[in-house]
DNA sequence: TATGAATGAGCATTCATTCAT
DNA sequence: AATGAATGAATGCTCATTCAT
């Protein structure tokens, strides 16, 4: 039982120290050994945790979504409307330090990059399942706020979808325009708020 | 006499015949080597047209966007409404092979991850340009139909933004759902059109 | 545990091993690739041990400016007088075989012309070091002959300096001429000798 | 007639735009087509008037050896003693711009390097044919001395011999202490002189 | 004569992966 | 379990030379 707590640490050791060089250098410039290094184990050590560098990326991305559905249920309260829970899912700010969210948004985009041209299937399940989620969450939202009177709306599996859009489209743009972090996360929540306003009636 | 070549068309050839390569097996993994001999000539030959490989990704998307202003100006008509410029701008079937348009699909979806991990600045200031030529022309379209009385509007930048968001956002989510051209492409109708509907207020 | 190596050792087994290719087609026509097989290892094992093929270079002459100056000073006895500790010093003759010495000659020719194009300063940074070094033990020794009573004289430092480019001339002129290493090694003996004669002033 | 002299002229021209890319980027890394571009005409004229780069080199080299020795015969006088000529004959200075002085010094040092590493043997031959006239004339300018009773002698062909690798050593020294031209020419009258001095033995 | 388009061999360097210890 | 030495395939780019016009 120890045993597989330790590996599956070890595991976690290993993915975190590659974030650094991934940011940094990109994913397909990061070697193997460089990720070693930087976790302080040899080169052989990660092939024994990892079969290859994809499962170090989805390691990451595992780490990473985990934290922020954790930080992101800490911000969720029950009284909160349909646009706040929607807003805080989109709250990219978990991080304690600046430099860590610019790390993640370099971070979001290499990963986004890299499932764009992957010809293994992989990424794109895995990317998949994201969307789904997103998908499942926003749209669950939305029926809430319907149930509760907060507004009236005639198609939710429409706006669910373009709210992930414009979070996906936001990523690209932000690598074309150079944006920082609080940049894009701002631009974020003023596209997701202009599309539920509109795209929501109000009561009364 | 030296022999007589059209320079600027055989530099569009080579890029033309890298087309096929960079689609099938990404940008950053297709070889020059691969570009020449697909384009029928020897390595060195393609040296002579282009200074390295981004050039030849740059003339192909300077191709490709030269051909569909084309066919969008083909299309548009003064009488058309604003809605109607922009779903045409946002047409991308200028191809007349299905084939041919799965394939420029995906070679956008690799520009795209290119620029995403790119260090040089180069691939970035190329798509911010579009970016703005993008932007410049839907709110333009915008502008013109808040003047023809078509409809009233708060924030044509913002709406013009969110518009542009989509469709990259759909590259992405195209990949990730393993969508065909005309899904995405109907998808990204889909959702302009509910945008556009929603956020802007017709009179009467 | 890892594969026991003596890395200082396998470093000089494949500097050792570049002598013959660099000698026979000269530096800069030697490639890695062929060093690598010379040595007997794979290509990629070269990078291991050496950064690039300058520090190959520089390693091939540490090696055998360190052996020159063991068998200088097995040669070298206290009684000896000045001139002929110089000679010892100019006496090039410490490999065993004949085929060895006109190797060392050839690549001595082959490092001097690799310096005299040297663009980045490495090279000459590195034949500076040892033009003061030579410059500092025939100084020594000379000025030692005065304390000596040996003879006499006005400026050991243009003597030590005129040795010197003797030396340097005589690897331009060898390769010219088409000597050998016996025909210019006494050859250097005879013009050192020629310039120690008539520069010194014997007592009586 | 008129046919002839053009060729050469024009073959002279070519040759002269080769030194300032064969001075600053060295002669290896100078190509054929920058040397085709500096000297105004296209890559393949220029193998119109030489079979290959080594004639290039040597064309520049004739040029100017032809312009030392005229330049060198203007400041010869019948007046001048032995060591006042062979002086004269070591001095370079025959460029008006110090710019040029600086790039012939550059020029010399690859014309060393390329003969160093020559496998061809028409490298070697050239300089030694030019070896062979710098003896002949330094031996004749001493024994010319000797007989006009200014000096006495031993062995003048060990004399001229040292002289001559004073010259090729120094152009070897200049380059690792990274010399201008003044200085490099300098110390060598300085040596030269040294060496003259204390190898000859006034009367009286 | 002169041109310059075309060729294709050649090379340093990187890196994922293996495996003996 | 952990190491790290060894591998060798893979690739962008240069350039001397040729030759059709």
């Amino acid at each position: 039982m120890a045993r597989i707590i330790d590996k599956e640490e070890k595991r976690c050791d290993i993915a975190r120290a590659a974030i650094d060089p991934f940011c940094e250098k990109g994913i397909a410039q990061t070697s193997i050994d460089e990720i070693a290094k930087s976790a302080g184990v040899a080169k052989g050590t990660v092939y024994l945790y990892f079969k290859n560098k994809e499962e170090i990326i989805f390691a990451i991305w595992d780490m990473l979504s985990k934290r922020h559905k954790e930080e992101f249920e800490k911000r969720l309260h029950p009284s909160m409307s349909a646009q706040e829970k929607i807003l805080a899912y989109f709250n990219f700010s978990e991080c304690e330090k600046d430099h860590d969210k610019e790390k993640m948004l370099t971070l979001y985009q290499h990963f986004v990059s890299a499932m764009l041209i992957d010809k293994t299937g992989l990424y794109t399940a895995y990317f998949e399942s994201f969307f789904q989620e997103d998908f499942d969450f926003i749209s669950h939202c939305l029926e809430e706020g319907i149930a509760k009177g907060e507004f009236e709306l005639e198609n939710s599996a429409l706006l669910s979808s373009s709210i992930i859009l414009l979070l996906k489209g936001l990523l690209v743009r932000a690598k074309a325009s150079n944006m920082g972090f609080y940049e894009a996360q701002n631009l974020l929540f003023e596209h997701v708020k202009f599309l539920l306003n509109h795209a929501t009636r109000k009561h009364g």
